[in-house]
DNA sequence: TATCTGATATACAAAAACGAATGAGCGAAA
DNA sequence: TTTCGCTCATTCGTTTTTGTATATCAGATA
């Protein structure tokens, strides 16, 4: 193994295979050529003495060895894409590209409107709306804000709590209508819930608060909040959504108001690094006051 | 503002020469030559759109933009590293370099000797110590593995929790005689002690713990627990420094040893993406093992 | 003042990287 | 089977990048 280190370009490069599976692909993904995309992964392989890739007629198929710098690579690109973004607009205008990460449900049916209303107020901003339940991404760069449900940990971000978003019992009123309107927490049980795949961590602790949550047995089940909505906006069955947004839905009924609600806690997070950034400031604050805003205050 | 993206080479060339101030000194520093680096700062100022550094012949000085910039290409850079170390050694044999970070007494008091004897049963392991007390490092990348005092709220991470380090109160058998030994805790407002510069949040939470530290106000102030370690052993005054490391000097003397111990929650942390690494699982569990037998099981 | 040492900028030649074109292998569909 | 579409490998000419050498400027020192 040579001791010279390589050419930072050679790890785009690897990502770009590592990601679309072929020297071609990654060409055409790159702006280069077949070619130039082979020879940077031949001199990567020489410089750090392994292989990285099986190659065949069908693509390039990645050894264990890959797999593992995969992570590394990948964060490598997001930091390169955040410094990108800390370059486009600097100065006081509000321009360039702001990420923002947010949960499904949040990012779908509640920011939509917020972000209009500040992309008409600031023309040249760029919004790029991250829509997943994954927490990690702050951290590693691959949003500039995030809208999270869980207090962050980390003293390099910038953070604002919003308050408690609540959740309630709800159902359609054609579901009610056919199966009956549960009187008693008790007559859940013979009632089709809308509830979680798997055991995450926020289901297990909301498990925890919520003791009652245990009657509730779900018979249709998905990890998606947003698919959860739908459900039960379909009527499919009893389910936990924001108060909220049920009531946007006429149709939509809420049950045991005084034994269920369940606040949702929100917070505003932004990167420490970005907080100069005018498109930043601008964005994190409007982020903050829609939010407040939709939880009324 | 042209709409390619810079070489990632671009960002290694600009940290370069934000670190060392010159064109000539990062040419250097690269293995380049000047003119190369100069159109690299030419290239990159052109594909963002405004100047990172006023030219002068004494070198360059960044402009604000270009010290904005800055953390992200450090961040940048440590990836890149951190990369390249988890590229070395793959395979089943422990090879290549490991870089860990621990608090300054940590990492000089207690880690050498079991780095040492580490080395000795891996000899192709190159060992990085980086002793600094600085917290964020770990989801930075700038180390592999660190030796913590405060639980890690970060589940990209394998945590392995050792115990309590016990800190206890101590002085020099020569400052005693010349001063004479304190009976009660209140004879300590007489005595010099020696304490923290700054109230940092681990002191204010220690503070917290242990109302009776306010007694103690220091008259010998530093930040550096090594600098207090020296002072206490010089016969400065009365300090807290971790009992086993007084121990081993006969003539440190411990004070109030029924009235006060505090032990210090230790934790060796690795990043999730090097466990699988065999250097790295070798040198978290030798960690584990002597921090283990340190504090005496 | 003259000189030496650091710096950046420029001109031109060498070296390296790149792209276009071509050949060849494999699999799916006609 | 034949053809088409996808892939990777190789060759060769060209473009791009880099290095060498030199000019120039500013400050420290004798």
């Amino acid at each position: 193994m040579s001791e010279i280190e390589p050419s930072w370009d050679f790890y785009r490069t690897f990502l770009t295979v590592l990601k679309e599976g072929s020297l071609s692909a990654a060409a055409r993904d790159l702006g280069l050529t077949q070619p130039t995309v082979g020879r940077h992964i031949d001199a990567l392989e020489g410089i750090i003495g392994f292989q990285l890739f099986i190659r065949s007629p069908q693509g390039l198929t990645p050894t264990e060895a890959a797999l593992d710098l995969k992570p590394h690579a990948e964060q490598l690109a997001a930091n390169a894409a955040a410094l990108l973004r800390a370059a486009t607009g600097q100065g006081k205008t509000v321009r360039g590209t702001v990420r923002i990460s947010a949960s499904e449900v949040i990012g779908i049916e509640v920011l939509p409107p917020m972000l209009a209303a500040l992309n008409e107020q600031h023309p040249d901003l760029v919004i790029e709306l991250s829509v997943s339940d994954a927490v990690e991404d702050l951290l590693r760069q691959e949003a500039d804000i995030a809208v999270r449900m869980v207090a962050p940990a980390q003293d390099a971000l910038v953070t604002r709590r919003i308050g408690g978003i609540p959740l309630g019992l709800h159902a359609h009123r054609r579901y009610l209508d056919q199966h009956g309107t549960p009187q008693k927490l008790e007559d859940l049980r013979t009632h089709r819930v809308i509830g979680f795949d798997r055991e995450s961590a926020f289901v297990r602790a909301m498990r925890k608060r919520v003791p009652l949550l245990d009657i509730m047995r779900p018979t249709l089940k998905s990890d998606s909040n947003l698919a959860q909505m739908a459900m039960i906006r379909a009527g499919c069955g009893v389910g936990v959504c924001q108060v909220e947004l049920a009531r946007r839905d006429p149709n939509l009924v809420r049950l045991f108001r005084a034994e269920f609600e369940l606040p949702l806690e929100t917070f505003v997070v932004m990167h420490e690094t970005m907080k100069t950034t005018p498109r930043c400031r601008v964005t994190f604050d409007a982020l903050v006051e829609g939010l407040l805003a939709y939880i009324g205050r």
